[in-house]
DNA sequence: AAGAACCCCAACCGCTGAGAG
DNA sequence: CCTCTCAGCGGTTGGGGTTCT
């Protein structure tokens, strides 16, 4: 972090520049100060914040340490199977708008989300030599990444409480959770997702299928608009959920897929280690 | 045990859009 | 309108930690 801190040292810039802005690591003095100062007169005004917190920081550095970092109701820790479903969703749907991504995964930052999404989702990309971007790749995620991420959540056996709480951007959680898709129901629907991921990945070429699709539309976000409070994603007839069961899985050699990819993926975490047959 | 390679993530940078004057 | 400032967003960097050889 040596690097950082070149503000303090540099002698080329102007001696006040130097002096007056810090760069780099925050020290634990400042990020008291940051946080006393929001906790006494709110967020915003980052500037002036800066200047009257006594942070010899910029502005844009005084927001993103308290958004990234000390804002109280930042979540720490891995990304749960549902949260990695949602972002794969999600940027599927709106591509790299991470603070749109981040605005429906509460206590996650877009930072998090970008970072994720670059440093597992993309590697799995630059191993299968194919563009991120591509619809090849999307189509591997939708048949393949979602699926088993489907079946960590089913084997858990948090999807209905955890889906339901994913989305809530506001203390009416509980209420939403109620509303949505009862327990049991939902967890019929998942079966019958697993059924669909244990169909398209045994299956040689995966097509379409209207009877999944059906399925699929149903299976998660039964009455979408209710789990997803203010900001309502329009999931059934847009989703990457409905998308990758409708989606064109055809692969030019499905078992890429299945072999090179599953051993990809599953090297980045313990998502690929659940049994894809049985244990439904 | 040691060096190399890889991974993670905090923090930076540049750009853009909104709003005020 | 035009210019300026500021907040916010997405892309990128690089240090430190971990895993591999």
């Amino acid at each position: 972090m040596s690097s950082f801190t070149k503000a303090s040292s540099s002698t080329s810039c102007s001696e006040e520049d130097t002096e007056q802005l810090r760069k780099g690591p925050w020290t634990l003095e400042e990020d008291s100060l940051l946080t006393r100062y929001v906790a006494r007169h709110g967020e915003g005004h980052w500037n002036l914040l800066a200047k009257h917190a006594g942070l010899r920081r910029t502005g844009k550095s005084c927001r993103l340490r308290w958004l990234n970092y000390l804002k109280p109701d930042v979540k720490r820790g891995n990304l749960t199977p549902e949260e990695q479903f949602l972002i794969l969703e999600l940027h599927c749907k709106w591509g790299n708008r991470w603070s749109k991504i981040a605005q429906e995964l509460p206590g996650r930052t877009d930072n998090e989300i970008k970072n994720y999404w670059r440093t597992r989702v993309q590697k799995q990309a630059r191993h299968l030599k194919i563009d991120a971007n591509s619809a090849a790749f999307r189509n591997v995620i939708r048949c393949s990444w979602m699926p088993r991420l489907l079946q960590m959540m089913k084997a858990s056996s948090t999807l209905p409480q955890q889906v339901a709480g994913l989305g809530q951007q506001n203390s009416d959680s509980e209420q939403c959770a109620s509303s949505c898709v009862s327990s049991s129901e939902s967890m019929n629907n998942m079966s019958k997702i697993s059924e669909f991921a244990e169909y398209q990945t045994s299956s040689s070429g995966i097509t379409d299928n209207n009877e999944y699709n059906t399925v699929a539309k149903d299976c998660y976000y039964v009455d979408n608009s209710s789990c997803y409070g203010m900001e309502t994603i329009n999931l059934p007839s847009t989703s990457a959920v409905g998308d990758f069961m409708t989606a064109d899985c055809h692969m030019a050699d499905n078992n890429w897929v299945n072999d090179g990819f599953a051993d990809g993926i599953w090297s980045m975490g313990e998502l690929w280690e659940l049994p894809l047959k049985g244990n439904l």
